[in-house]
RNA sequence: GCGGGCGUAGCUUAGCGGUUAAAGCGCCUGGUUGUGGCCCAGGAGAUCGAGGGUUCGAUCCCCUCCGCUCGCCCCA
């Protein structure tokens, strides 16, 4: 059996059954992405691997250890997309939006890969919903993003949801704070888990976010950069935090919140269950990335956005026991039997489709009795039984499939519009 | 990348160091002279994840690999 091929590791199929989730978050995410006035935009399944070295930055663990790089026959470096925002802040710059009217709204649904190592909800090949504002520095932008994937999530039925808010200043401030940080866990450096001895130099702030016992007593009396904010930093978290009270979302400041991209700066966040232990339980996140542009070649331009990842989305929802009633496979299941009738089932299902009904044939060469058990399994409402007998006296048997079987014949040439009448009925 | 658990028909599972590996659901066929659902009968379907080792003999014990899963790192 393993002989056989299986989808590569970290990735999947996604079978019909599943497939009303996937639709409902499609449309679920057009419809709240038209009510906050956003665009779609697609962009290419992989890019220059530079745009992500230098956008999400290259001591993340995305660009160090997760990257799909590859080198084309033209010699040339891509990369398949492991984040969406610098790909669209790419195309932000490369077609000119700074001339569009200000701020420029997106939004996209892009596959994304990343060579972790899977678990439940975590993929190599995941899907996300990603939206971006870009050109606005205006605090209550940020509020509107939260709010937004917020909306989503509710009208997709998931409940017991906590918004987590932080903020991780400019790049000023956040530098001389990080310095601050890092006298404070120097001379405790010995002490600490190799893990934290790590993030010392690599990336400070997680310090903070250490699960490891031999660093707790040093994290509770640690300075935090959400109680000591520049001026700026703070009265804009205080913007957001007020505009999300008044859209009644309930949100709680996160000091040790940190995200694992370069690019952020201010206003960081993620929508996390609240009834959920599990470590991969984050379904969406964000924050404000006001340099990225500028890093990218372009001029000063603010922006915000998130992520979400629609297959976490689906096991909230399926952890929040929203079920889709099943969809019956057609309408009208046409069943036969002999060449002449057999002609005639075929063209009849023509006619039905091409008045919008719904058909399906049952296999030549099979009993009636196992083409009826077919069109019982399919949930048609009608079955259309044609023997040799109804052949040829150019007739069909029309069969209520709903209750007792009812069936009455009628002639070829009515037989759509008598379905038809039968189906409205 | 690190550590733990798991892996038997399409699905959910039972089973034992020793003849032809079992059940339910699903699938196919039949019980009707041309007719579904319920019921009944029969059938197909598993090199017991893969490879190697121990043994007279392994699905069962050991190792490696693959996959899933839990925790860590990190992330959606």
């Amino acid at each position: 059996m393993s002989n056989r091929f299986q989808a590569p590791r970290g990735t999947q199929d996604i079978l019909p059954d599943a497939q009303p989730y996937w639709a409902a978050v499609q449309d679920a995410i057009r419809e709240v992405t038209r009510l906050y006035g956003y665009r779609r935009i697609d962009t290419p399944a992989f890019e220059d691997a530079a745009l992500f070295e230098k956008g999400t930055g290259d001591t993340t663990d995305i660009i160090e250890k997760e990257m799909y790089s590859f080198t084309d026959r033209g010699g040339e470096t891509l990369a398949l997309t492991p984040e969406a925002t610098p790909p669209i802040c790419r195309a932000y710059l490369e077609h000119g939006m700074a001339s569009w009217p200000q701020p420029v709204r997106l939004y996209t649904t892009h596959a994304m890969f990343r060579y972790d190592r899977p678990q439940k909800g975590r993929y190599r090949q995941h899907t996300q919903f990603d939206c971006e504002v870009l050109g606005s520095p205006d605090p209550l932008v940020d509020a509107e993003v939260i709010e937004l994937l917020w909306r989503l999530y509710e009208r997709l039925g998931i409940r017991n949801l906590a918004v987590r808010l932080g903020s991780i200043d400019d790049p000023g401030p956040r530098k001389a704070y990080v310095e601050r940080l890092k006298d404070y866990f120097r001379p405790h450096l010995d002490r600490l888990s190799e893990d934290s001895r790590r993030r010392f130099d690599r990336n400070p702030l997680r310090l903070l976010d250490s699960k490891d016992d031999r660093d707790l007593p040093f994290k509770a009396a640690a300075p935090k950069l959400v109680e000591q904010l520049s001026p700026a930093a703070e009265a804009h978290m205080a913007t957001v935090r007020g505009a999300l009270e008044s859209a009644g979302i309930p949100c709680v400041i996160d000091p040790l919140l940190v995200r694992g991209l370069d690019y952020y700066n201010r206003t960081v966040f993620e929508i996390v269950p609240t009834d959920d232990e599990r470590a991969q339980g984050t379904i969406g996140a964000g924050g404000r990335y006001d340099g990225l542009i500028e890093l990218l070649g372009g001029p000063p331009t603010p922006g915000i956005g998130f992520g979400s990842g629609i297959e976490r989305i689906i096991l909230e929802m399926q952890r929040n026991e929203v079920v889709f009633a099943p969809t019956p496979l057609t309408e009208v299941f046409i069943v036969h039997h002999g060449a002449a009738a057999a002609a005639v089932a075929f063209k009849l299902a023509v006619d039905l489709r091409s008045a919008g009904i719904p058909a399906v044939v049952g296999e030549s060469g099979r009993s009636f009795k196992s083409q009826l058990r077919s069109a019982n399994s399919s949930n048609a409402r009608v079955a259309v039984i044609i023997g040799e007998a109804e052949a040829a006296k150019g007739e069909v048997m029309v069969k209520d499939l709903t209750g007792a079987g009812d069936q009455h014949a009628v002639a070829i040439a009515g037989a759509v519009s008598d379905v038809r009448q039968h189906l409205t009925a």
